[in-house]
DNA sequence: TACTGGTAATCGGTAATACAAAGTACCTGT
DNA sequence: ACAGGTACTTTGTATTACCGATTACCAGTA
C-alpha cells in the first residue's frame, strides 16, 4: 500500500480496485481501511478530502517523508528476506 | 521452520541456530519456541524426544503429511505473493 | 418518490502473530 | 558448588490480519 500510494495520490476505495486488479482478488474494503488508518495514526501520509462526483467525499493520501522513509525501509527488508526465502528454497 | 524441519529431524534450540546462521542474526529462542508449539498445536509436527549429551533432552521434530500439505500451500502462497510483489517494484 | 446500485469511509470485534524476557532443567568440567 | 553451555517452557504485550456490518452520498429509474 506504501508504494501504491507513492505513485500517487490515491484514497481507500480506490487502493482496494487496484490490489483486486494486482491479483489480490479476495481483499475486502475492511482490511484495506484498517491499513489506512493504521498509515494516518503512524503519520507516513498526508491526507486531502476532496469531493466526488459519484459518492461521498474521497480522503486522499499521499506519502510523506516519513512515509517515503518507511518504504525505504520496507524494500531494504523486502531485498533481504526475500533472497532468504528464495535461498532456502532452492537450496 | 517448516522448510527447516523438512529437511530432516531437528529441534528448537538447533533451529534458531540454523536461523542465525542463515542470517537472521537477532532470532531469540523465544521467538523460534512459540512457533515450535504452534506447529505442534496444528498437528503439523511429529514429536520424538531424545537424550541429549550436553543438557536436557531434546525434542526432535518431523513434519507429518499435514505439514508436508501446509509447507506445500506455503510455497504456493509465496511463488504468488512474491511475485507480485515483485511486479509491484519494478513496474 | 421510493428504491436500487455503485461509490466511499468507518466502526467494532475476534483471532492470530510477532517477539522477547525470564525462568526452569540438565549436564560437564573445574 | 558453581559457572557455562545446552535445551525447553512460561507468560505477557503489542501489533496485525481480517472482516462483517453500518453509515453516507449520489444518480438513475420505475
Amino acid at each position: 500500500m506504501l508504494e501504491i500510494i507513492s505513485r500517487g495520490e490515491t484514497y481507500g476505495y480506490e487502493i482496494t480496485q487496484q490490489l483486486r486488479e494486482l491479483g489480490f482478488t479476495e481483499v475486502v474494503e475492511g482490511t484495506v481501511y484498517t491499513i489506512t488508518m493504521r498509515l494516518e495514526k503512524n503519520k507516513l501520509v498526508d491526507i486531502e478530502k476532496k469531493p466526488s462526483t459519484k459518492g461521498p467525499p474521497r480522503k486522499f493520501y499521499t506519502l510523506n517523508a516519513a512515509g517515503q522513509e518507511q518504504l525505504g525501509f520496507f524494500w531494504g527488508k523486502w531485498e533481504f528476506v526475500s533472497s532468504k526465502i528464495n535461498e532456502l528454497k532452492t537450496k
